[in-house]
DNA sequence: AGTATTAATCTAAGCGCTTTGGGAAACCAG
DNA sequence: CTGGTTTCCCAAAGCGCTTAGATTAATACT
């Protein structure tokens, strides 16, 4: 059922069709009432691309997920802030392109989407520390907004993120409170915004508290449990093994917790983690005593804002860039406790 | 850009210039490659939605992704899916369009999806035992695949499924075999029909070696780290407490494993687990030896048949449906091991 | 009653592409 | 030189919608 057969059937014009669906004044209120009456009826639904062609306006906003090792891991977090994303979208009438782009195409993945007019605005994830999209996006003048923030860029934009610096070094100083010196921290990779500031943060904390920085204790890699459990495994290994543990995400902690316990050490007791927590679905770490010392901040809530944020933008081009921070709030759980005097080390299995 | 720019610009027609850049052979080779550098340089595009209109076709795939709790839990198994869908899109030039849809609403968005020609062809997700979508879509007319199989439906139509209920019979075997007669099943919501096959193979091998099926250690629910923690706790509180778990998922396994450490008991030695593994890039199972026995089956692979199995399917219409069973590999690692005389149980904090 | 408004509807153009149906050269055979 | 092919290109219609502008009918005003 298309306009045209529509409108046949009610013996009217197109025009009055089209008017009295989209709630122009120019129609009589009886009139619109059998129009609309007789869509429903016939489960009329507008063809998006010839109302996209019309308008101008492609109803649809175009999410990029950037992959970069061969291993292709699709960060969870992506699935979570597009669930909140979606939410708005489709609210407000419009649909969500998903895009899965290596590093290399994604220049051209952008420039695609605008010049084929596959979208009215993108939300661009996972920021680097040198990125050149938002130059990219403003030469070709599609609206945007970045799910993080990128430090080194002088213009300004719409951007939604936390405060991982802060965040981190709340963190970081909790340990040291605790009387912690040896802080591991297993970051994400630090191309990476979130990463980068996570790092400055800890560094910032430790330098307050006159503590050495120690890039053995350090590592930068996926967002994997893999990651996780390597990592600290090699690290347990050392003379002079870290007492604690900063973690970037939950699962990554996942994988820290397995190489403790395999250790033979105790979570909580022995060694002292705290991960950031962006609230996944599927993982919570919200009961009474929760399973982690965490960070907290709901990505899914940041997929809400970020969504909204663009459909404003894209309303209205004239508005000034938004922004907003979101602070992360920490929670104590069973994963941390005083440091203790070591003890001897023995492998379970 | 667009095409009547171009082709003034090239001093030809729009028909030409069209026919030169689609690779029609009524254009000479000489002009093809004068307006095929032409277009290069200006960086030209055709717009999706006029050639959609012209053409009929919407060079677009839909994947609507259900949400049944209020918790509103994104299955991180759908992210794999579709990033090895989004592949073979990109490769043949489809966009993939994503929609979250809670249960009452996701009847609509399918008829919505195929009314306003926003998709050319729909992957359906989580199917479950009653299954009204196979019914609609067919009556719709919109092509379509299913991942997994809807055993209710007389309809033939296109799947891609494992073979959930082989992969939990031999796993349940295998436990059995190990002489375990307490087998806890910690599986999905059983209204899916992934997790109603795992179930029916699991029973088919208790009653195959004559053990009794007791419902007090069996549950159900959506694959989540707390649903595996809350069970486990709880069956281990029994008196007569299981001595193997069969787990659903990896994710569902991390708090299976919490609940049994927590128990001070140890996996791979007091309590055997099997999971099924749907070799999520963030969570390998892979080491030499695993760390857990399990099911494999990639779904980031089923994802990618999927999406050809649909192009093929929008390619040629009169194709008969198409179909396809993938086996899970059944790995042994180090969550299992012979039943052992049951210990007293401690608890550690 | 005759004119000016207003309300309700329609005609037609246009969004950017594909594609049908020609048509003008250029070429060939007889 | 003529008629038939081939080659290469073009004009125009159409995809399903929106919207500016024209038209008609109904109402109000003097």
């Amino acid at each position: 059922m298309n306009l045209k057969e529509l409108a046949e059937l009610l013996e009217l014009s197109q025009t009055t069709v089209s008017r009295a669906l989209n709630g122009y004044p120019e129609v009589s209120e009886s009139t619109r009432e059998r129009v609309q009456q007789m869509a429903r009826q016939h489960k009329y639904r507008p063809n998006t691309r010839a109302t996209g062609l019309a308008t101008g306006k492609a109803m649809a906003i175009g999410h990029v997920i950037p992959v970069y090792s061969k291993n292709e891991v699709v960060n969870p977090v992506f699935g979570e802030f597009i669930a909140g994303a979606s939410q708005v979208y489709s609210a407000k009438g419009y649909e969500l392109l998903l895009t899965v782009a290596d590093s290399e195409n994604e220049q051209d993945t952008y420039r695609n989407l605008a010049a084929k007019g596959a979208v009215d605005g993108v939300i661009v994830h996972a920021p680097q520390v040198e990125d050149a999209r938002v130059a990219l996006l403003r030469e070709i003048g599609l609206p945007f907004v970045i799910h993080g923030r990128v430090p080194t860029s002088e213009l300004d934009y719409s951007w939604i993120d936390i405060n991982n610096r802060r965040a981190f070094s709340q963190a970081t100083k909790l340990l040291i409170d605790l009387g912690h010196e040896r802080i591991a921290l297993i970051n994400g990779l630090e191309m990476l915004t979130f990463a980068d500031s996570r790092k400055r943060g800890y560094s910032e904390a430790m330098n307050a508290a006159g503590l050495k920085i120690d890039p053995t204790i350090m590592t930068s890699d996926e967002l994997t449990e893999g990651h996780g459990y390597h990592a600290t495994r090699n690290m347990l290994k050392l003379e002079n093994y870290p007492t604690a543990f900063l973690v970037s995400s939950y699962i990554v902690a996942l994988g820290v917790q397995r190489a403790i316990s395999q250790a033979g050490l105790r979570m909580g007791d022995d060694v002292s983690v705290i991960i950031h927590d962006d609230d996944l679905s599927f993982f919570h770490n919200n009961d009474p005593e929760p399973q982690f010392t965490a960070t907290h901040s709901s990505v899914r809530e940041a997929g809400v804002m970020a969504a909204q944020m663009l459909l404003n933008i894209i309303d209205d081009p004239s508005l000034a860039p938004m922004n907003q921070l979101l602070e992360a709030r920490l929670t104590i759980g069973a994963s941390t406790g005083p440091v203790k005097k070591k003890r001897q080390r023995h492998v379970t299995r």
